[in-house]
DNA sequence: CGCGGTATTGACACTATTCAACATCAGTGG
DNA sequence: CCACTGATGTTGAATAGTGTCAATACCGCG
């Protein structure tokens, strides 16, 4: 399989058999993680980048009184510390939603080729946005939709970004992901996120199973959920309705 | 007064006296606006950039059921337009929450200056990544933290980052913040929000008038929220608790 | 002076949380 | 290979927290 990240930036930018070259000779080094691991810790300063190969991870942030929310879901393609040329301390904590195979990417030699190739500078810069724009998103979602629609919502996302890095998709597609994360995704409890996703079963949306959700109507749930995936891509123009 | 961006900018990056010209230089064009006027449409191209001078605007998304969820509150120093070396499709819609002074920057000037001084390039950077880990704080706070703590939270960071900006600050600080407006950034109802507002009066916290509430007990409040400002300075290390 | 936006208050409905008990499954070690 | 065990999922009932509705008060502005 070709490197998602470079899927992910050609949603931004067309880039030359070198630029290719250049990033996948930085993502050799891929390793395997077992879910519901921590990837990085909120208070770290991270040494290297860490590039989502498999699996689904998640930025999120533990509050005093123990709650977890989590702010972002990172898919294959996703970088787990935003921003390159910076070293800073983390103020989130990134662990593992699945079984991940995760690749560490040097920030020097990132660095470095970012610097020789714009083209890739700019497609990060245009994930970084597309990120900023997701966040703003789950700020209304969380903030201001029903709990069915929100859950509805993050199915629809999560889809639509592993559908932007994997091409040929046939039918359903089923999310490794467990009640529990999607209820601190959702920032709703565990026992009313269990109803929601028997409702959305209900209306043939959604099929359930332990750690696992398959979205069987994507047409259907996006519609139901409202939702609009031109946030996700800053650069298109008019995409929006 | 001196630019509130120098001042911004400047929590991260030392300036020199060129690099706080340039700056000047360029925000000259300021103009004055009324409370609750949009100064960025969503689906707009923004052509400049704009930056509060005073008083307090906001980003904001309509839902399709009618409703605002304020993603961010903007105080003097703050661009409207986050990233600067990319034209995109506003995702989001920025409008004044009080009568406010911007000034209108151009672009292609902005970029000129930011490639001209590095350190100018740096602290941007900075408060980008600054911006991206208040929207994480958002995302956990309106998905996570009761009502109470909620509201106080959010005035913290206001107070915070007003004082980031301004120095000489003495005893309480008022905000020119409606109830509405802290409503829709809380994610609460408005009839809530009055009620959360005589709470956190009755433990002599904040003072409320209208179209204003006042920060009474700066450290009570902070505490009573739990907050932690950290987050609004990634660049400095250790500060985290 | 009247009008519209804002704030306030009470009553009520509803959504979501909590608690608790139980079922089920996957992995582990004996 | 099986039994144990801890994590996950499921369900019902009681409760707390918020939202909605409606009526009123208040203020600034035209």
């Amino acid at each position: 399989m070709p490197s998602p990240l470079i899927r992910k930036l050609e949603n931004f930018e067309k880039l030359s058999k070198t630029e290719k070259q250049a990033i996948l000779a930085v993502s050799t080094m891929v390793r395997a993680i077992g879910r519901g691991k921590i990837i990085l810790r909120e208070g770290d300063e991270p040494r290297k980048a860490v590039l989502i190969v498999k699996g689904l991870a998640c930025r999120y942030k533990l509050l005093p009184d123990g709650g977890r929310q989590i702010t972002d879901i990172l898919v294959p393609g996703d970088l787990c510390d935003g921003r390159l040329p910076l070293v800073h301390e983390m103020d989130h904590s990134v662990g593992t939603l699945s079984a991940c195979d995760v690749a560490d990417i040097d920030r020097k030699m990132l660095l470095a080729i970012a610097q020789k190739h714009p083209r890739i500078t700019r497609a990060l810069s245009w994930t970084s946005l597309a990120g900023e724009a997701t966040l703003r998103e789950w700020v209304a979602n969380v903030g201001r939709r029903p709990a069915d629609k929100r859950v509805a919502f993050l199915l629809c996302e999560l889809i639509a970004r592993i559908n932007a890095i994997q091409r040929a998709r046939t039918g359903g597609l089923q999310l490794p992901l467990g009640q529990i994360d999607l209820a601190d995704a959702a920032a709703l409890s565990i026992v009313h996120t269990n109803r929601i996703l028997h409702r959305l079963r209900e209306k043939k949306l959604v099929a359930v199973e332990r750690r696992s959700i398959t979205v069987a109507d994507a047409e259907g749930l996006m519609e139901f959920a409202e939702f609009d995936p031109s946030y996700l891509y800053p650069n298109r123009k008019g995409a929006r309705t």
